[in-house]
DNA sequence: TGTCGGCTGTGATTGTATTCACAGTAGCCC
DNA sequence: GGGCTACTGTGAATACAATCACAGCCGACA
């Protein structure tokens, strides 16, 4: 349900142990949060905050915000606490992003469009530099001032523009065709919005967004909320589960 | 980064303990898969599956994936498997998404244009049955077949149409606000688009998707995969972190 | 009808994420 | 300059999630 680099089918060997210690995905996604938050107070003038400062405004324990902050290394004044703007610029080099990077689009649909026109990647260093589609009438033209290739000429135009992510909006057919060709031309992240599984090589990875998946989730914690003080979801238990009998 | 009900602010006290034994938000995300997985299944004529066939079609472990089923009940019949199309539909009942449920959006822009036009809603359960919009040329329009009511009406409309979940797509100012009342108007599940933290009160759930996040991990995924080989992110290690000294 | 193979559901175990709690210290104030 | 305050960074402890491994069972097949 995130991230992750190609796995095993079936049996997923454990081996290939790694010496290093890593940094968990939820850390980095935490960072994100932070560095948003950061810049948030940058701009109102705050010179230091303190862990359960920022950790409230975020709304994690302070003990997890050093934590996180402590796995690249220690930077924070003990009396002082974290310097706002040097905390931000350094998570900002942390995730890659101190300078912008172009991204590639993949299908200029209506989702495609909405993405183009969102000012929000610029403002957090991304850059959709190229656009690409399969239909006639789209390629060629011109969206948000990027202009729209073929897909099929996307082993030319990625290097041209030094793009090394890309963002998934086209259609479930020959998606993982296409996910190949991209991972074959140097990216190395993939944003999928498609509701379609890919996978990709070593060294590449895919972050999917299904957001139908994400209503499903609200629609089972508004529900089981309901039913909290009866006793009728909250686990198991023999005597006539959710799960009605299925031996037939 | 994920669903989270009204958290407390700076020391979150953690009392409050809940007798019964709680599903984690992980399994029901990967719930959603199986179902997506399952209802493939179903179309293509499968009648019986087998913890590892599925396991591996939807990149999970199979005990993985017989422990997020068992913690619902036990259904699945030893020797033949569990019963796809009873599997499926359990899983919707689970989710709640064995009936269809009405939506509302808030805010028709770029983004909400394209949700409402988005067919993969309806296929699993979820119909947009209102549009919300501040915006004098957009309130009264129709936008793929759905009425766009002022948000000053909401209090009105929600009940009407039994709205229980809600996306967000609109502006970060007045996001609390507008949070609040909606919550207020019988709410419980929220899936925010707008790069502003929300907070709700007990009985109600956010979900966070904040895009540009998921493209800053594929970022730092993809740079740190650079340097594995050499011997500069990893962690922390005294001599010379990624943190530059901030004690200044 | 009896035997066997292979699967499910689950206790036990391992692994990982988070929280606790405190030693050590930088800044502040007098 | 010395003492006090309260914060950071981190080992230890806890909570939580994933995996292992197997008892017990079902159905197939003879
Ligand atoms: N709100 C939404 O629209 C929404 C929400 C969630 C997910 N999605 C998913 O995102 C994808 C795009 O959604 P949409 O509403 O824009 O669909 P759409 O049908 O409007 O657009 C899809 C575009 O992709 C193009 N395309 C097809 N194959 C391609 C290829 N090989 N290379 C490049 N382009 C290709 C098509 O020509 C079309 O222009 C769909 O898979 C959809 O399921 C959409
Ligand atoms: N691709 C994208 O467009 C994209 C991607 C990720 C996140 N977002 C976020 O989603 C939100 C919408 O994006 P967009 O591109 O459609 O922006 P947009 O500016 O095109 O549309 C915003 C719409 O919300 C309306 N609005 C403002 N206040 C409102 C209120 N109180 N109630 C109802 N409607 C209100 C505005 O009138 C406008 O029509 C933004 O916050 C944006 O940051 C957009």
């Amino acid at each position: 349900m995130s991230s992750s680099r190609q796995r095993g089918f079936g049996t997923g060997d454990q081996s290939e142990g790694r010496p290093a210690k890593r940094v968990s995905l939820q850390t980095v996604g935490r960072l994100s949060v932070y560095r948003k938050v950061l810049e948030e107070l940058y701009r109102d003038g705050a010179e230091f905050i303190h862990s359960h400062q920022l950790a409230g405004l975020v709304g994690v324990s302070p003990a997890q915000l050093r934590r996180d902050l402590a796995s690249f290394g220690s930077f924070g004044n003990i009396a002082r606490g974290y310097n706002v703007y040097q905390m931000s610029r350094t998570i900002s080099r942390i995730l890659g992003t101190d300078e912008s990077q172009n991204v590639a689009l993949f299908g200029v649909g209506d989702l495609g469009r909405a993405l183009l026109s969102y000012r929000g990647f610029e403002e957090r260093g991304f850059h959709i530099a190229a656009a690409f589609d399969v239909d006639p009438e789209k390629v060629g033209r011109v969206y948000a001032g990027r202009r729209c290739y073929h897909t099929d000429k996307l082993e030319e135009v990625l290097p041209e523009f030094d793009v090394h992510m890309a963002i998934l909006a086209s259609r479930p057919e020959g998606l993982q065709l296409l996910t190949d060709r991209i991972c074959a031309a140097g990216v190395q992240g993939i944003l999928n919005f498609v509701p379609k599984r890919v996978t990709v090589p070593a060294g590449c990875f895919v972050e999917e967004t299904d957001i139908t998946s994400k209503l499903e989730m609200l629609s089972f914690l508004a529900r089981s909320d309901q039913v909290h003080d009866g006793e009728e979801l909250e686990s198991a238990g023999p005597g006539e589960p959710v799960a009605q009998d299925m031996t037939g």
